[in-house]
DNA sequence: TCCTTTATTAAGAATTATTCTTATTAAGTA
DNA sequence: TACTTAATAAGAATAATTCTTAATAAAGGA
């Protein structure tokens, strides 16, 4: 195994070390919504989540999804990845990687950036509060929708 | 006057070029939906743009707004910045920049690089298709909402 | 200037995405 | 095993955006 790479029970045995941490329950949903995100390479949307979750969990209801999706994003498990659609799309990939997003249909590519690129954190962006996260957003068509 | 720091009026007068260009009719509700958006540095929504030039045209509709903001994206003359809400916001300032983003608020500030900062390209994003712009963000939780 | 064509608009209904309310359930603990 | 309360299911409510249709007005030609 590479630094960095984890497995998916590796990954949820760390969103229950979280868990524990802030005084959170390991419930079924929030797990099984936590694996959908860990172990998926296509950025699901809320929707997306809840229909796979839904086939292990048939009771499931959306509501506990969004707040789920919205709490998972608290402890920082997971991240909202921009589409430019009035849609949230959720990445839990940790390794520092940027997005490819197709202006017309919404997809979002992966990129992982070649040895040696790495995008810095502008200096006077500091002055606006405490930085979090730095996300650098490829925009334009996707080869798919160029045909 | 500096190179990229156009005026309002300058502005609009590429607009009514751009539409010309394409062939589009060069409206009262065009004109003024750039305008605000182009005269504004709060990267607006659709209902702030909509309830500022209500002022001017009283009879404006929502759909317009939204219909026109959405064109105005195709001509390139305006830009959807992310705001992880799902709300859109819109920028029309050309001049290359970077955008805070409060993951608390969602309120976005502008990072005008210092000089010598630039964000690159990664070569591996071109394989996924025609890039169009780039834009980092930077994440975080802005001065407002720490206290 | 007036007419014609058709892109664009207003109005409001419809749809989509997300959040809220309330009663119920189950995770963690004693 | 029982208790406490965080978390959930269900579905109503809200928010953001898009669609439908008839009316309007921009651009070009007579």
């Amino acid at each position: 195994m590479t630094a960095n790479v984890q497995s998916i029970d590796d990954k949820i045995e760390s969103l229950k070390k979280r868990c524990q941490e802030l005084g959170m329950r390991v419930t079924t949903q929030r797990v099984e919504i936590f694996r959908e995100v860990a172990s998926s390479c296509e950025h699901p949307d809320a929707e997306t989540v809840y229909e796979n979750v839904k086939e292990r969990l048939p009771n499931i209801s959306f509501d506990t999804v969004y707040r789920t999706l919205a709490s998972l994003e608290d402890m920082d498990m997971i991240f909202r990845v921009d589409s430019l659609l009035p849609k949230a799309r959720f990445d839990a990939d940790r390794r520092p990687h940027n997005h490819f997003i197709c202006i017309k249909c919404g997809e979002v590519y992966d990129i992982f950036p070649e040895d040696g690129y790495e995008v810095t954190i502008p200096e006077n962006s500091k002055k606006f509060g405490e930085i979090k996260d730095i996300n650098l957003q490829v925009r334009g068509i996707c080869n798919k929708c160029r045909h």
